[in-house]
DNA sequence: CTCCAAAATTGACCATGGTCATTTATTGTT
DNA sequence: AACAATAAATGACCATGGTCAATTTTGGAG
C-alpha cells in the first residue's frame, strides 16, 4: 500500500537524543572555552557521532551557534521582562545590562549576531532576528508606559534605541573610540533620540 | 660593518611589482565574480605567484578584500566631497547615494564591513574604519552649515546619522523589513534624528 | 516475525584559507 | 666580481568547515 500523508513516519527517538547529545556538549564545550574556540569536531567526538551527522542536524556552524547564542540572549531578554517597568534611561540601560552584556561578551558573538539579525538572505527567521524583534517590542511598551518624545511612533523610538545600542557596541570594539565607555556612550545617545531638548532651528 | 638604521634597505622594486599585480588580479576577479566570489588560489594563479607571497603581502583574505573595499569607499566618498554642500535631508540622501549602494552591493561586503568597522581587536586602524570616520566628519560639516536640532553637538548628530543609516542597510538584509526601501527608512530615521518637531513631554 | 521504505548515521573525501622551513633573488660592501 | 646579509618567494603541509554516496537503524504493514 501507498503511505499517505497521515502515516507519515513521526521524527525517530533516537533523532531527539542526538540532537539533545549535541547540543548539550556544545554548551558544554562553549563555558570552557568560549564560542570562538568551539571546533565542530570537538562537538562530534563529545557526542560519539559521525562529523556527518551534525551537519544531518544543523544546517552549518553557524546555525548551531544561532541557537546557543539566541537562546542566551532570550533568556537575558526573560530577566529584563519579568522586572517592573523602567521609567527613565538610566533605569533603561540598567534593566537591559545583562542582555548588552550578553551580545558583547565576545567579539565573535557580536559579529555572529550582526551577520544573523538580517535573517540570512533566506526568508528565514532566525532565534537571533527573533530576539531583536522582542527586544524592540519591548522597548515599545516602555517606551508607550514612559514621557518620551511624542513626535514620531513609539515603534520608531524602539528602533532607533535598539540601532544606538548597536551602534554603541560596535564602538566599544572599535579602536578609534576606546575612551568611552558602552554604558555612557549609549546614555548620551538614547538621551539625544529619546529626549530631544531643543527646538530644529 | 654593523648595519645601521640609516642602511636600512629599501623595499624592493619586485615586492612593489608583485603586490601590484596580486591586487590587479584580485580587482580584475572582482568585477566578474564578486567579491564572495574572490578565491586567494584564483589571485595568486593570475599572479603567477605561489600561495605564500599572497600572505606575505596580506594578512589574510579579509585584509585584501578591506583595501579593495576601502578603495572603493573611498571613491565614492570622494565623489559626495566634491559636489556641493547638501542642504536638505532629501539632498544628503542623494548626495550619499553611491557610497550607500557601495556599501549594499553584496550582503558579503557590507558584512565585512560591518567586521572591520570596529578596526578589529588590534589597534589598527584599517582602510574600512577610515572610510567610516571620513563619513562622519563629512556629515559634521553638512550639519554645522544646514539648519538642525541645536541641542547636541554636530559630531554627536554625525555619529547618529552613521548609525542609522547601517541600521537602514541590516534592515534592508533582514526578511522580516524587507517592505521599506532602504532610502525610505533611512529618510523617516534621518528626519526624526536631525529634526525632532516636538517637545519631549 | 519478516520485510521494506523512510529516516538516520557514517566517514572518506573535498574546498579553501592559512603556515613555515627552505630556497632563491637582491643589494650594499669590499 | 665575489661575498654576505637581508628580503622575497616557494610549495608542501595543516586546520577546519562542509558534502554525499553508501550503510545501518527504525517502525509500521501484512
Amino acid at each position: 500500500m501507498v503511505q499517505t500523508r497521515s502515516m507519515a513516519k513521526a521524527v525517530q527517538k533516537r533523532t531527539l537524543q542526538t540532537r539533545a547529545r549535541l547540543l548539550y556538549v556544545a554548551r558544554d564545550l562553549v563555558k570552557t572555552s568560549g564560542y570562538e574556540g568551539l571546533r565542530v569536531e570537538e562537538v562530534v567526538l563529545g557526542a560519539g557521532v559521525a562529523k556527518g551527522t551534525f551537519f544531518a542536524h544543523f544546517r552549518d556552524k553557524d546555525a548551531l551557534m544561532e541557537i546557543l547564542i539566541g537562546a542566551e540572549l532570550d533568556s537575558s531578554l526573560d530577566q529584563a521582562e519579568a522586572g517592573p517597568v523602567p521609567v527613565s534611561i538610566p533605569d533603561m540601560i540598567s534593566v537591559m545590562r545583562p542582555y548588552h552584556l550578553c551580545m558583547t561578551q565576545e567579539r565573535y558573538v557580536f559579529d555572529l549576531i550582526l551577520r544573523y539579525s538580517g535573517a540570512a538572505a533566506i526568508a528565514e527567521i532566525g532565534p537571533i532576528a527573533n530576539t531583536l524583534g522582542r527586544y524592540v517590542y519591548l522597548v515599545e511598551e516602555w517606551v508607550k508606559a514612559g514621557s518620551y518624545r511624542t513626535d514620531i511612533s513609539p515603534e520608531l523610538i524602539a528602533e532607533g534605541v535598539q540601532g544606538f545600542a548597536i551602534q554603541s557596541m560596535s564602538l566599544q570594539f572599535c579602536a578609534m573610540h576606546a575612551s568611552t565607555t558602552f554604558e555612557d556612550r549609549l546614555k548620551v545617545y538614547w538621551d539625544a533620540w529619546m529626549l530631544p531638548q531643543s527646538p530644529s532651528n
